[in-house]
DNA sequence: CGTGACCTTGACATTTCTCAATAATGGTGG
DNA sequence: CCACCATTATTGAGAAATGTCAAGGTCACG
């Protein structure tokens, strides 16, 4: 799908660790994740990173959306494909392709969701709840249900990344890891990946969890059909 | 300006504490406020109310940058103009007119790389720098300057609305406006307005200083070649 | 004037951070 | 294939920031 996108962008394969410039010769810029995982993050001087999003396949990102004058970086966390190509060019190509339009929008209307969400979840909840909650979101879109009740899934980010995204320090996610691994929520999983044991029980932790499913599904839908 | 817009649009006019569906019928909305200014929360099952957003003059809204099947509001702080309008018609309407088409993308790139700034400012900034971020930022958008170094502007925001922005609580944020008034930083102004005695004191408080000044100036530019 | 909403301030409780030591992991070169 | 090293993760003890609760003050509005 998106054959006529596939043509046009420019197929960026980045290894773990590789960042990528926000814009081409200072144009607007759009980004397709195709599949592999990146943090958006942010430094203000003088204070730790804060991690803005974690982009997934199927997220889009714009280079308007970041702040200029930040100190901002788009980083793979693993092995990954993204698409790049000017965003007049997206947006024309969107023109001739009402499918394709509508991935964009509702892609780009979800993370707004999700931002919102995220401010919510980092302005208001405890550690505790900060850590259930990308847990559950992650879970969410990119898990792969296992037996009853567990779910499996790829964690490419480092305990930095989650502890920068949620606004804690590395120490303190870690003690709360440690400890939803001592409820039976979490299994002891090799890296790099993420076993939830009970995620009903890891749900219940989250206030946010009905908000991040309808809006995972809202997301989903539309792809769907576009499939 | 945007004659087409307000031939189409309904016009709210909203008094103190009033809030505002999101859609109408179901359908996806959009708001372009006039006048006045709002406030967009989010409030968490069991966890106290996030302000995500403050909406002055110029900021535009959509319903699905809302998360669905959260308890969200918006709500007037003050005497407040509102535009409302489907939001396919406003598409179509930015057809048809390529600075509207620009006033609307710009205005949300804007919205969008302030949301990622708010992240950083409530995941990484100490209580007096958060504060410090959200009077510059108001200062930058909506105060005029009076006598070198001094900028007033009005302040519709309730403590319990900025401390909810912030994710701090009132008493914190009234301790810590209370302690730049006595830096000389703040004047002890009247009732729902802010008198920022030091403007480059107060940016010197706020490591998102920059930002905010690159963002405000990114956004005002195109609405006034538009005027 | 009286009332209710909003704001300020103090004392104390709690959470999270900081710093430091230790353990585990994964990649690299012999 | 194994040993080594750099990075990442875990855990404890104490420090610092912010939250909670309660009392009192101020302001706008009827």
């Amino acid at each position: 799908m998106f054959a006529a996108v596939a043509i046009q962008a420019s197929k960026l394969r980045l290894r773990r660790g590789q960042t990528v410039d926000f814009s081409i010769d200072d144009r607007e810029t759009g980004f397709l994740i195709r599949s592999g995982a990146l943090v958006l993050d942010l430094t203000l001087p003088g204070t730790p990173r804060q991690v803005v999003d974690l982009l997934l396949p199927g997220d889009v990102l714009r280079s308007s959306f970041v702040p200029a004058d930040a100190n901002a970086r788009l980083t793979a966390v693993c092995a990954t494909e993204v698409w790049r190509l000017r965003w007049s060019v997206l947006k024309a190509l969107a023109g001739d392709d009402p499918t394709l339009a509508d991935f964009l929008e509702t892609s780009i209307a979800a993370q707004m969701a999700r931002q919102a969400l995220h401010i919510a979840t980092i302005g208001r909840l405890t550690g505790e709840q900060r850590v259930a909650t990308v847990l559950t979101d992650l879970a969410l879109r990119s898990g792969i249900p296992a037996t009853a009740g567990e779910v499996g899934f790829n964690m490419p980010f480092s305990r930095r990344d989650i502890a920068d995204y949620l606004g804690l320090n590395p120490d303190t996610l870690s003690r709360i890891i440690s400890g939803l691994r001592s409820q039976g929520i979490l299994a002891r999983s090799e890296r790099r990946r993420t076993v939830v044991r009970d995620v009903r029980a890891l749900a219940a932790l989250t206030p946010a969890a009905p908000s991040l499913t309808a809006i995972t599904d809202s997301n989903r839908r539309p792809a769907v059909e576009a499939a």
